[in-house]
This record gives structure tokens, C-alpha cells and sequence, in this order.
DNA sequence: AAGATTTTTGACCAGTTGGAAAAATGTTAG
DNA sequence: CTAACATTTTTCCAACTGGTCAAAAATCTT
């Protein structure tokens, strides 16, 4: 099976309020979707650049639509002008996530070799954590709440994805190349390890203290991983 | 260091409506806080237990007071007359999070055997998970809020104790019992991947699916988190 | 520059929110 | 039983919520 692009939610992409009327010269025809102009474009983006900011923190009840067009800088009608509903904004976060989300897990190369595919993606997992912990925490914060919005791609195009890569780790445990073990669990321990750098950054900030808690911490939590994946816990002999 | 208890936030506690003005007759008396009744505790008990719910899934600015005093089978008043604010609801609440939920690592003993320390706590955790697995998602809502409610004693009892158990970690390591690795990233590694059973829950369900999504999945998850933890993914020869 | 279109704004609305006040009802010690 | 207290319900409110709408302002097209 092909690595498979999830597919994109979308669907609720409309310029903006639905057909200005204006088309009613052409009638019959099937409602041309007009491309989005310059504007469009790039008042979207920061709609939903503070719509990440506030629905990260807050959770989708918890954010308001009033506080997202503050952070975005306009007005709360110019905003609906754009996203009719506090719930379109909130899809179209959650569908673009989900395929950057799982991007790294889909480079996971079955020809490759299976500690160097494992290290490289426990890295680019923890590089997201590090580089976009908003997103992240968009999707815990979906989680908690029982994923009402992604439920049925988590359980069709999601666990596609892991049944796919658990097939190739199992390959590879066949080969005897890593260690027999479960590999839905091996991901999900990968998944967890890595996210919590974002999700509990104040957690992890607060316990390394002022000393440790800077940006090295991406690297000492990378090294550590590392260890843990290989060896775990058990002391070898030095080289 | 000793163990040392997490201070408990409590100093809202207060029966309900301060003072019924009915200690007028005492008058100067330095404000005996008045034993809780049988009712009041009961009460507060059921309140607590569906603000657990409800604060747990929407996270406090998400949850309405409305909506725990339906699932706690009240009045929207009569709550109040209880926990007179919201976020007095929410406090209490952390702070009976905190002392339990880190009971587990005060457990681990330093003059027991290290692994089996280790593994007696993972699997302390993943109970947790799977037990109250509604306190976790609480805990997990809050962090993801950055902690507001709870940065001081993350900062203060919570750095203490993990600092203490670093050192009992450190102690391991230098005796050559366990792999020397940074002992702070490790405890966060053990939180990560317990917590993740509880708070990702769907995502974790979702991917397994029904075959293997039932109860058993903890069991699976401890087996495969002890052999992570101890031996990581390198393959061994079979004993 | 005029006309057409798109974008922005201000006023507004009905429903919900956290919470206050007070009246009504229980409960219990003397 | 009854007074003192505890609990509950009813009513109310001001602020906030997601969202509408018409008109004004800005922009684009010709």
C-alpha cells in the first residue's frame, strides 16, 4: 500500500459569504467556486494564525470569537465576513493539521535502515514539538475533548498510516533487525515521548528549572530519546 | 530530603457562604471555621465529581457552571451555594489532582532494586491512567493553559520532588545499577507515556481498533513499556 | 472617473454566562 | 414545638456569546 495522503477535510473553503448574489446573471451554471483573490487569501491566514493562538490555549469552547479578532486585529463582523461560523475556522485548523501532523510518520522508509528511519523520526517528531508546539497543542487539546471533529479520519485514513508502518516494523522485526515488540505501542510511545516537549512545556520548564529549561533542552530530551529507544534503561559494557 | 508532601492549596474551604453572619454572638472570636456537615461534604463531593467531568473534557473556560450543576443533579444556585465561584471549584479540584497524582513517584524508594523501582512505578502510572484517567485529562487541560492555576507548585513542590528523585536516579547510575542518562528527561519519558493511555485515549482506541481497542490495551501497553524502558529496541539473543 | 464589486464597520439581537438577592423550605438542638 | 440555622428555589441581572444586517468605505474594472 502507497504511503497515502490523507485526505483534506476541506470542503468549506468558500471565498467568503457565499455567492454575492452577483452570480445570478449566469444562472444556471454550477456555481463557478470563483478563485480567492489576494485579500482573501491573506486575511484567512491570519484569521487563522490567531485562531490557532487562542483555540491552542483554550480549547474550541473555551476560545471566542471576539478574543480571535483581537489577535488577528479586526473586528468581529470583518472576521465572520471571512469564516461565517466559529466552526469553519476551527475545521479548516484541524484538517491542515492532520496532514502536516503525520507527514514525518509517512517518510518513515521501509528500505531504510530501521534504527536510522526510528532516530530520524523520533527527531523530526520532536523538531514539530520544538517548531510548532501551537500545533500541537491544537491537537491535544482536540483529543481531551474525544476528537469529536477528526473521530472518523483517525479511524480510517490515520490508522491506514499506523497499520501500514506498523506492518513495515514488524517486517523489520521479522528480519531480526530490532527487537520484537508491539509496534502499534512502539508508536504510540514515540508519539507520546515527543509531544509532551510541547503539550507540558510549562511542566517541563518549571522541573528543569532556569538552568536547563532554555532551548537545549530539544537536545538533551533528543540524546535521551535516542538512548531510550535503543537501549533503555540497561547498562552496557563502555565501548 | 524527605519524601515532603505537596502543600495542599486548600485555604478555600470555607463550609460555603462565609460567615452566616450568625457568629455575631461569638463575636470576636478568631473565626472558627465550623466543621463541615455530613450534607455539606456530600455535596461537595458530588459537585467536585461532576466538575470533574465536565472540566476534564472542556477544559475551565470551556465548562459551565450550568452544565456541572446538571450532571451533578443541582440547582445552578444551589451549586453556588457551595463553591461560590467557579474557579473555587477548579481549585480544589488541582489541588487534590496534585497530592494524588504524584503519589506514585514519592513511592519510589531508593533503596529498593532499580528496576524494579522503575517498573513498580510505570505500572503505578498506567493504572492511574486507566483508573482516572478523567483526572489525568483535568491535569493534561491545564497544562496546556499553561498552568495558570498551578505553576507555583509545579515550580516549587513538584520541582522538589522530581529534583529528589533525580538524585536517587543519579545515585543509580553512578552505582552502574542503570544506564547513565539524563534522569529528568527519563521521569518526563515515564509521564509521557503512561498519561498518553489516558489523555489520548480516542487516538489510541481509534488506531487499535475494536479488536484490540479493549481492556487488554493497558496490558499490552505495560509489557511493551517495560521492555522499552528496559531494553529499548535492540534486538537480544533469546535467553 | 464611473460603476461594480469587495471589504469593513457599527448597531443590533437573542441566547448564554457567572453570579447576586431574597424568599421559601428543611433540619435540628433545646 | 420552636427558634436558629442550613439548604434550596425563584427571580433577576449585567456582561458576554455567536451571529446578523444594512450601510459605509475601500478596492477593482473598465
Amino acid at each position: 500500500m502507497a504511503p497515502k495522503k490523507l485526505k483534506t477535510v476541506e470542503a468549506a473553503q468558500a471565498p467568503a459569504k457565499r455567492q454575492h448574489k452577483a452570480d445570478a446573471k449566469v444562472a444556471t451554471a454550477p456555481a463557478k467556486p470563483r478563485p480567492l483573490t489576494r485579500i482573501q487569501r491573506e486575511k484567512q491566514d491570519i484569521i487563522l494564525e490567531a485562531a490557532l493562538e487562542v483555540f491552542s490555549v483554550h480549547g474550541f469552547r473555551g476560545a471566542t470569537i471576539d478574543q480571535i479578532a483581537e489577535v488577528a486585529g479586526m473586528s468581529k463582523p470583518n472576521l465572520l465576513y471571512y469564516f461565517p461560523k466559529k466552526e469553519e475556522i476551527h475545521r479548516r485548523l484541524m484538517s491542515e493539521l492532520l496532514v502536516t501532523w503525520l507527514a514525518p510518520l509517512e517518510e518513515m522508509r521501509a528500505d531504510g535502515d530501521p534504527f536510522v528511519e526510528i532516530r530520524s523520526y523520533i527527531r523530526r517528531k520532536l523538531e514539530m514539538a520544538r517548531d510548532f508546539p501551537r500545533q500541537s497543542r491544537l491537537f491535544a487539546n482536540e483529543m481531551l475533548r474525544g476528537a469529536p471533529h477528526i473521530i472518523d479520519m483517525l479511524e480510517v485514513d490515520l490508522k491506514a498510516l499506523v497499520d501500514e508502518k506498523a506492518q513495515v516494523l514488524m517486517t523489520w522485526m521479522d528480519q531480526g533487525k530490532i527487537s520484537r515488540t508491539d509496534p502499534y505501542h512502539l508508536i504510540f510511545s514515540i508519539w507520546a515521548t515527543t509531544q509532551h516537549y510541547a503539550d507540558f512545556d510549562v511542566q517541563v520548564r518549571a522541573i528543569l528549572g532556569k538552568g536547563r529549561g532554555g532551548e537545549g533542552r530539544f537536545e538533551d530530551a533528543a540524546r535521551y530519546l535516542e538512548q531510550l529507544f535503543l537501549h533503555g534503561l540497561t547498562p552496557r559494557p563502555k565501548a
